[in-house]
RNA sequence: GCCCCCAUCGUCUAGAGGCCUAGGACACCUCCCUUUCACGGAGGCGACAGGGGUUCGAAUCCCCUUGGGGGUACCA
């Protein structure tokens, strides 16, 4: 494998026809990480050639969805459709050096001749009838009122090879290329239509100086197309990269239409950027021996290459990735896990001035994450989690199975009657001592005690440590209200 | 159909001829911690697709088969 240049710059060319997807950000993880590995450059270019599927609100998507992951790009980013008149004219290059042609091939004609392959099962191509058409001809098309594409020559006896950074020797039969490539849309006589994908890629890719074009494997063929445009156009070569795919749970390259894959959207169900990125990293390459699989992407990319780039294709598995996401979060200290959670809370109006103001605190709020972090697998878990320290629950059938046992209003009604005033603490020690005094009281074990606790206090049998529950609760007073509640209701 | 690529536990992977009785992670199971659920800790289950070579020796190299994927636009 050839040493890396120092002057590495490297591209991400998502066209805005959708949102971020999990598929181009991964290519654009694994950009980023080559560019900080060798102190080079992670450019952006909007590849918005198709005037009819491209959409800025979906520009303004992506370019979000990368800042959110992390992925700083280091120049303005460059608009494609702002560099057509470029594109045309290297086109009118490739047409005076006679590398391309007009072709008058009607779309009718195209598939005609691609069904009568197919019948014979053959490989559907162009037959390049119009590579050698003379000026009469030509004219004589011009006549019919039939209009012209742009066609790059690709002779069948070419063979393409190129080092592939992880696949390594990498050959094409340019006869394998579908015969000659269109680079312009179809346009009126003398005019240049719209510049086409292979040729704009090639033309810009040369003009941002890119060094290293690292995209999915599904741009192999359009490598080979590419090359012989580069050589053409008279254009150095960059190095190429082909990542493997992520695959859905059938083993398909993962589209829209697996469901949840845009970048916006796990983020609104609450995964972090950490361990998105983290994830998104470990699908098809591997952190070196003794690294561990939970990195940053700053420490991925003081290690980052392509020799530990696997060439299979990886499935996306949600359950690694929420582990990911569970231990990110477990990892935050409570007053960063706040920051995360009090947008979300503060959505639900649970942060309102009319709340009690104990429960506005700081130190209140940390606490609360500190009791909830440990449990969490997504953030918005941090919502569903802390509702009942915000809002009086409603029993659950099990919880409300509990409380409408006579035993278990009986230690209700014991606690009740010794419970402090809220506007002391209520320590560890003291709580354990009020729940034996109220069992004993009530001729209960301590077990039923601490259930019916729970089921009054948090609506359900099954939630975080009762004692810290309820010290959460006690400065509030609902530890008063909601056992007054219980013990009265029917 | 044609071209290209790929192939280790259910999943993601380590492995670049002897270090492999094939290692790790997720998931799963068991136990511990905990008068709840999680978290955490300790164990366990579990794979080299098949067949031929090459070699003293193959998960590692070669060939075939099988299986899977990608591409095959006047989309990107």
């Amino acid at each position: 494998m050839a040493a890396v240049p120092s002057s590495v710059r490297v591209r991400l060319a998502p066209s805005p026809t959708g949102t971020l997807h999990i598929g181009t950000a991964r290519t654009a993880v694994f950009n980023w990480l080559f560019a900080r590995r060798h102190g080079g450059s992670f450019l952006l270019r909007i590849e918005d050639t198709d005037r009819d599927r491209s959409k800025p609100e979906y520009t303004a998507n992506i370019l979000e969805g990368l800042q959110w992951l992390g992925l700083r790009w280091d120049e303005e980013p460059v608009i494609q459709s702002a560099r057509v008149e470029l594109h045309r004219a290297s086109i009118a290059q490739l047409l005076a050096s006679g590398q391309a042609y007009r072709c008058y091939t009607s779309e009718e004609e195209l598939t005609a001749l691609r069904e009568g392959q197919m019948e014979r099962k053959e490989a559907p191509r162009y037959d390049n009838r119009h590579r050698h058409l003379t000026a009469a001809q030509e004219q004589a098309f011009i006549a019919e009122g039939r209009q012209a594409v742009v066609r790059f020559r690709i002779d069948d006896e070419r063979s393409i090879a190129w080092q592939d950074m992880v696949r390594g020797d990498m050959r094409w039969s340019g006869a394998d290329l579908g015969g000659d490539m269109v680079i312009a849309r179809r346009a009126p006589a003398g005019e240049i239509g719209d510049p086409l994908y292979n040729l704009v890629v090639v033309v810009d890719d040369a003009a941002m100086a890119i060094s290293h074009v690292i995209r999915g494997e599904d741009h192999i063929a359009n490598t080979a197309k590419q090359i012989l445009l580069y050589e053409a156009l008279g254009l150095p070569l960059p190095q190429f990269a082909h990542t493997p795919l992520i695959l859905n749970q059938e083993g398909r390259k993962l589209s829209k239409r697996d469901g949840v894959t845009s970048i916006s959207d796990f983020q609104s169900l609450g995964y972090t950027p950490e361990a998105l990125t983290n994830y998104m990293t470990l699908l098809g390459w591997s952190p070196p021996e003794g690294m561990g699989e939970r990195f940053t992407l700053e420490e991925a990319a003081t290690v980052f290459g392509f020799e530990r780039v696997n060439r299979a294709g990886a499935r996306f598995d949600w359950e690694k990735l929420n582990w990911l996401n569970a231990q990110v979060l477990h990892g935050l200290p409570p007053r960063q896990l706040l920051e995360r959670l009090q947008p979300l809370w503060a959505a639900k109006g649970w942060l309102d001035d009319s709340q009690s103001s104990a429960a506005l605190q700081s130190q209140w709020l940390e606490d609360l994450c500190n009791l909830l972090g440990p449990s969490l697998t997504l953030l918005a878990d941090g919502v569903s989690q802390a509702a009942p320290f915000f809002e009086r629950p409603e029993p659950d059938p099990q919880a409300t199975e509990v409380l409408q046992q006579p035993q278990s209003k009986a230690c209700l009604a014991a606690l009740q009657a010794q419970l402090p005033p809220a506007n002391s603490a209520l320590d560890t020690q003291e709580a354990q001592r009020l729940l034996e005094a109220s069992a004993a009281a009530a001729g209960a074990k301590k077990g039923l005690m601490m259930k019916s606790l729970r089921a009054a206090l948090l609506g359900a049998l099954q939630g975080p440590d009762l004692l810290s529950s309820w010290q959460l609760l006690h400065p509030l007073g609902e530890d008063r209200e909601r056992i007054a509640a219980a013990v009265t209701a029917s």
